[in-house]
DNA sequence: TGTGTATTTTGTCAAAAAGACAAATAAACC
DNA sequence: GGTTTATTTGTCTTTTTGACAAAATACACA
């Protein structure tokens, strides 16, 4: 099924994946959820555009909130990201490499 | 190695994939390489904007390019591709079906 | 060499996203 | 009830992205 819609909603999953601050985010997520406070901290952003950023990811389904006493606690909703942020941890670790291998020719 | 460089490089990835367009013509190559020819006329867009798009994706490492007589071929340089989009495609069909469920709500 | 074809680059403009700050909301707890 | 703490939302400014058109490049081939 490879049809507009479906691709579209797809590429809004990568999209939102695709800002430092998110991905820096939803890596820390592997470990378990953390609240918005944690994920702040990470980032070191203002709060408000941190959560405006977990807005993004909960709109596209990467992740999924749910509050517990005081806090907010965020979780990944979505379970393959694992191998392909390997996959694409290789390729950038490549491409690196790569670059270094170019350096010779300047 | 979880540093800040490494996720940037990284967000780029997704970044790339994250525009229909892209992700149409990504998908596309999936079947094996293709032209640009063949890919503007895959989304449909301005040749120049298909260029454009396409030169998102080669810097960000997803495709490569390499001209064979007249045209310029182009295909994935990104190996793990395939299960990630049936994940992120059956995230999608999940979300779907959920607001299905929702709707009797309204 | 000249010509047509495929692709990329550049200019320009409109649209979308990011970030900062303040204000609003909400819920827990005294 | 009022205060504190955690998070979201409104609004504004700046930056980035995307589309289309026009110009430039590259290059095969007569």
């Amino acid at each position: 099924m490879r049809n507009r819609q479906y691709i579209a909603a797809q590429a809004k999953i990568f999209k939102a994946l695709g800002h430092p601050s998110r991905l820096l985010m939803v890596d820390a997520l592997r470990d378990g959820e953390k609240c918005v406070c944690d994920l702040q901290a990470l980032v070191g952003d203002d709060m408000s555009t941190v959560s405006r950023h977990l807005a993004v990811l909960r709109e596209a389904g990467v992740v999924a909130a749910d509050k517990r006493g005081t806090n907010i606690y965020y979780r990944l909703a979505i379970c393959c990201l694992e191998t392909f942020l390997d996959c694409t941890g290789k390729l950038v670790e490549q491409r690196a490499l790569d670059q270094l291998g170019m350096l010779p020719k300047a």
